[in-house]
DNA sequence: GTGCAAATGCAAATGAGTTGCAATTAAAAT
DNA sequence: ATTTTAATTGCAACTCATTTGCATTTGCAC
């Protein structure tokens, strides 16, 4: 373990994740960094995002259309998001359901012998400036 | 629109989705199709199930693994899943909590003005005989 | 039997994401 | 300041579920 190069690519990235009420995925990320005169590698921002996974200062979630969206960690505690099918936006939802309602999930189970270790709630539709 | 012609890979898909309880993959699907002798096309095998799905005999949910799971219809009314990340089989879960305790989504939205026409909620774990 | 749409098979393409490897580059050690 | 070392980058090739094009086969209707 060494101190972590500081990169232009990185700054950027984590300046547009800052930034952005939504949740993003790599092609949307490498269109905002085009915009600003950036144009990454895409192997490299894959990696810097498995990076920034692993070390949990972000979070992917992974929607029905096979695609990871990328948030930072410290900007909202867990929560889900709401998929725009028109715009592909991943906007994210107030708290979850299931922690704020105390949904017991166990009666859900085939048998409560099952362990559960993560839960993911999507919705889909349209948003507000989509319609 | 005419008649669908018989074969006898829809009979056998069809009377595994029926017999097992669980949603499936096309490769498990396969498989099981192996075990029984036929081994069939997976682009027909594809193009089977898209079938079943839009003449809605069958739904298909997709997991974060980017997989496609399907089942039929007519087995259950909308629920959830649960995937053992040990054995790769995907439970269904008891009835939707969000119908069974009327659980207002709008609240959760960035804006009432969001239309929402789908739901997806997994559980991911390890299931009773992984343990 | 003939005609025709449905079904099938194969190979090639797709597209998000990954991997191997060589080339750069910044930081640490000298 | 120069060398050493390890992180970072880029490129091409690869993976793997799924899709597509296209030519061929097969049931069903007449
Ligand atoms: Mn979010
Ligand atoms: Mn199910
Ligand atoms: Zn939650
Ligand atoms: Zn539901």
């Amino acid at each position: 373990m060494t101190i972590q190069r500081k990169t232009i690519v990185l700054e950027k990235v984590l300046e547009i994740l800052q930034h952005t009420q939504n949740a993003i995925s790599v092609s949307q990320l490498m269109d905002k960094l085009e915009t600003i005169g950036i144009r990454p590698n895409k192997t490299t921002l894959y990696r810097l995002l498995e990076k920034l996974v692993s070390t949990t200062d972000a979070l992917s979630i992974t929607l029905k259309n096979g695609i990871s969206y990328y948030e930072l960690r410290q900007k909202r505690p867990h929560h889900h998001h709401f998929y725009c099918t028109k715009c592909d936006t991943v906007f994210c939802l107030g708290s979850c359901h299931v922690h704020t309602q105390k949904i017991d999930l166990t009666q859900l189970l085939p048998s409560p012998k099952f362990t559960v270790e993560a839960h993911d709630f999507n919705l889909y539709g349209v948003c507000e400036s989509c319609r």
